[in-house]
RNA sequence: UCCUCGGUAGCUCAGUCGGUAGAGCAGGUGACUGUUAAUCACCCUGUCGGCGGUUCAAGUCCGUCCCGGGGAGCCA
């Protein structure tokens, strides 16, 4: 339909979420949430005062329905928001009898009717639908999804049907809110984003086992050496980090980040490792390690507030039936700065707790999951960035510290959740990280297009990476990374 | 990959000492003038994960494989 574009004086569109307007062809007061002539949804649709009663067309799935007799009330939901719209159908429509009584959960129906002040409990208005007309069935002997609370386990063997349901939805609409965020909080610090490859013939040392990216059939491969006759004359594979490319970017435009899918064909079977997943990563030149806290503090601060601005019935949901105490635990996020400790104060902390591990505590040693759990969920019972670990566990590209035996490394761990961001700053010094990479038996040859941006206006630099599946774990409580991802793919599993 | 706990109706689960399968919800039919996971009545639902073994008899015991949860390692 010809709905009008609006525009203000300066000739900008208007975007405001509800508008009201006379449609000259209805003659009736219409509404039209944007200016792309996209029809109201239920999250415009809860926004208005309902006492123009205004004539509107709602397209979505049904929730629930009841049926009371003289009539029946039906729970729309069409994922623009938590809530659903209650419509009332009455007797008096044409297919009542043949078609809105028989309607069950998962059916997309069509109804127009007028919006009313409801004038039961638990919701402000109702939808009482003057005609309604079924788009597509769901047979309620076969649909899987029902009116009630299903286990998390089931709904991961529908993953097609999954996004339907309430938690998976809000899910979807944090980690769409947190994806913008993110752009826009760069955006706004003069960064720009650059599109690392996919399909990479580096392997960033350190970061786990690669997928291998491949044209040849498997007789091809058998052969001896069988890489170099295939697509790229050389072993490809599909990234496992952005960064080495990020840095040459960071040292022509200062402040970058990358930002998509990573790949990691490690055999990981936990709830919070992905072999798909995506990361952030920024890269600043000029910047040192606590330029690069700094950075990273600020992001997740600005994140969390976002969503408790912006997602506030999905972080209710959250907080009602995922995880009690999660807005406490964001707002003490926002409301104090994250702790910090260098890997010895850790290591000290540790060896002085009251409570015994079930693995020792070692100056030298990575820091366990217990020990990390510990740090931040008990000891500072907030985000807490341990920085400066020794070199050896640690890769090539982080700058050597002073002291000879330590980088300039820092993990900001998160309580429920470990390790969120793991980052450094690099090592710019040309005779430093070649004896780094000649130690971990690298080949300089394959490097070499890194070493030039030590050879020719090396700058200290510094970035990290936050994986995004686990700051949306994060911040919604879900407790399986597999329920954070639209699409989770595992060792054994990738169903559609 | 390792440790551990599981796999029984569409879903969530119970099933005693080995004796032949059960509940709630969902679904179906009907009732009900405003429901909110509506309520009430009646009805339907099974390759007990697969294969093999022990036994007169296996959901139950043994072996093995598959799948899933939780934990660990690797990491983000």
């Amino acid at each position: 339909m010809p709905y009008k574009i609006e525009l203000n004086e300066q000739g900008q569109i208007l975007m405001s979420p509800v508008r009201l307007y006379h449609s000259a062809f209805q003659g009736e007061i219409i509404l039209n949430c944007d200016a792309f002539s996209m029809k109201p949804r239920i999250k415009e649709l809860l926004a208005v005062i309902p006492a123009a009663e205004p004539q509107i067309e709602l397209c979505g799935w049904v929730k629930t329905c009841r049926d009371s007799g003289s009539l029946c009330f039906i729970e729309i939901t069409d994922g623009s928001c938590l809530a659903g719209l209650q419509v009332i159908a009455e007797p008096s429509l044409n297919n009542y009898e043949s078609e809105v009584r028989r309607l069950s959960t998962g059916c997309a129906v069509k109804v127009c009717g007028r919006l009313t002040a409801s004038p039961a409990k638990g919701q402000a208005v109702e939808l009482r639908a003057e005609s309604l007309s079924v788009i597509g069935l769901a047979d309620p002997e076969n649909y899987p999804l029902q009116k009630k609370r299903h286990s998390f386990e089931f709904l991961r063997s529908i993953s097609h049907l999954r996004p339907r349901t309430n938690a998976f939805g809000a899910v979807a609409r944090i980690r769409s809110e947190l994806n913008f965020a993110i752009h826009r909080f760069f955006r706004e610090q003069g960064f720009i984003q650059v599109h690392t490859p996919i399909i990479t013939t580096s392997d960033c040392e350190g970061a786990g086992e690669m997928f291998t990216v491949t044209a040849l059939t498997a007789e091809q491969l058998r052969q001896p050496e069988p890489f170099q006759q295939d697509f790229f004359g050389r072993r490809a594979g599909l990234t496992v980090s952005g960064q080495l490319q990020a840095e040459i970017f960071a040292l022509s435009h200062g402040r970058v980040y990358t930002f998509g899918p990573t790949f990691r064909a490690e055999n990981s079977n936990t709830s919070r490792h992905l072999a798909e997943f995506w990361m952030l990563e920024p890269e600043m030149a000029f910047c040192d390690l606590s330029d690069d806290m700094e950075i990273a503090e600020a992001l997740i601060k600005d994140l969390v507030g976002t969503v408790l601005r912006n997602c506030a019935d999905e972080l209710d949901l959250f907080e009602r039936f995922i995880s009690k105490g999660l807005l406490n635990k964001l707002e003490t996020v926002l409301s104090q700065p994250f702790a910090r400790m260098t890997y010895s104060e850790a290591v000290a902390a540790l060896e002085h707790a009251d409570r015994k591990f079930d693995f020792p505590v070692q100056w030298g040693t990575d820091l366990q999951s217990e020990h990390e759990r510990f740090l931040c969920e008990e000891l500072t019972g907030r985000p807490l960035i341990v920085t400066d670990y020794p070199k050896q566990i640690k890769p090539f590209y982080m700058r050597l510290n002073d002291d000879g035996r330590t980088v300039a490394a820092m993990d900001i761990l998160v309580p429920g959740i470990g390790e969120l961001v793991g980052g450094s700053q690099r090592e710019e010094r040309l005779d430093l990280l070649e004896g780094r990479m000649c130690a971990a038996g690298l080949d300089m040859e394959e490097y070499s297009w890194y070493l030039d941006l030590r050879r020719f206006g090396s700058v200290p630099h510094a970035g990290f990476g936050l994986g995004f599946e686990r700051l949306v774990q994060f911040v919604t409580g879900m407790s399986n990374i597999r329920d954070v991802i639209p699409f989770p793919r595992t060792p054994g599993s990738a169903p559609c």
